[in-house]
DNA sequence: TACCTAGATGCAACCTGATTGCAACAGCGA
DNA sequence: TCGCTGTTGCAATCAGGTTGCATCTAGGTA
């Protein structure tokens, strides 16, 4: 593989301090992204610019988001500072952050996998006919994840994946 | 796309009668495959051996088998009656199987759709870690969706996407 | 039985989501 | 400032699935 080292310059060249996202001046006390970096350091990981957009973007923009979509949104904001995010390092960092369990991902039907941060406390409900997500309090599913518990033994784990089915105007309308 | 004719033939060339199973002797009156293949018959479809093949060995060997696996199975059925079919074929036929209802395809965790003839009565436990599949009767499920229903309008369609969590085992070795 | 036509098929190309190997680059501790 | 090593971009690759098209054939009709 003989790329030119050329025109491999993405990141900040000299001096990495674009206008504001990387300093970190968001920074109160308790900033979940700079929270999330500094235990990235504090295991031996690097804090780069891509990775505290990506963690911002993550963090001030809530919604399920397959990787794709978190990659288009990305390079808005991430062009916005003349960087450029790959593909293939946003899956390398989401899967990290899932180690960290910052973040985690679920397949809401036929889609790709989305992202967000971790969700406790809650599952999805997707419609099949118009994607709709509807989050759902786990409480909800108490008594059901116990009979399942009581007969097979079998623990549920509804936040991977989605409950499939019609929202109320889908299955009206059908 | 000038794809040369010649080494086109892969069907029957002259007599397509092939040992067994494009007869339908084990057409006892309720033969399900029949069945089927009349239905289609009645709808304007066509009844060839490769589709005979797929619904004899859909109906012979239960489980649930992804496309792929499927097509592998078939293979084998298939090659020894000197026929070969090719995956956009059973995607395709499938397709159709499922529009009649006969087959339904179910998303089973990170794993491609499997397809079996139609579960009604049942959905699918999947355990995350070993990959087993686990079946469970509906009812086990009624009051949980009464109550989705009752909050969010939502109905869910528990066939379509199994339940994903851990089976005793796995849950147990964690 | 021959013919005709609409439906089925095989094939290759294509798409999308996701992963991997590798060399260049850059964060950060010394 | 330097050097180590973690991170990144890129391209290649993979897998599941879909599509367009020319060709073939089931099965109805004359």
């Amino acid at each position: 593989m003989e790329r030119d080292a050329a025109e491999h310059g993405r990141a900040e060249p000299g001096g990495r301090t674009p206008p504001s996202p990387g300093t970190g001046r968001l920074g109160e006390d308790g900033d979940p992204v700079e929270l999330v970096l500094a235990e990235l350091r504090r295991r031996g990981g690097r804090v780069t610019s891509s990775r505290r957009l990506l963690l911002r973007a993550l963090f001030e923009r809530s919604g399920h988001r397959t990787a794709p979509e978190l990659a288009e949104d990305l390079a808005k904001d991430v062009q916005a500072y003349g960087l450029d995010v790959h593909m293939s390092t946003i899956y390398r960092f989401l899967d990290e952050l899932e180690d960290l369990g910052v973040v985690s991902h679920s397949h809401l039907g036929h889609s790709p996998a989305v992202y967000d941060v971790s969700p406790v406390g809650h599952f999805h409900l997707v419609c099949e006919v118009c994607g709709e997500v509807t989050e759902s309090p786990d409480a909800l599913l108490a008594a059901f994840a116990r009979s399942l518990k009581a007969r097979y033994g079998f623990s549920i784990d509804p936040h991977h994946f989605a409950i499939a089915g019609r929202c109320q105007n889908c299955a009206g309308a059908t």
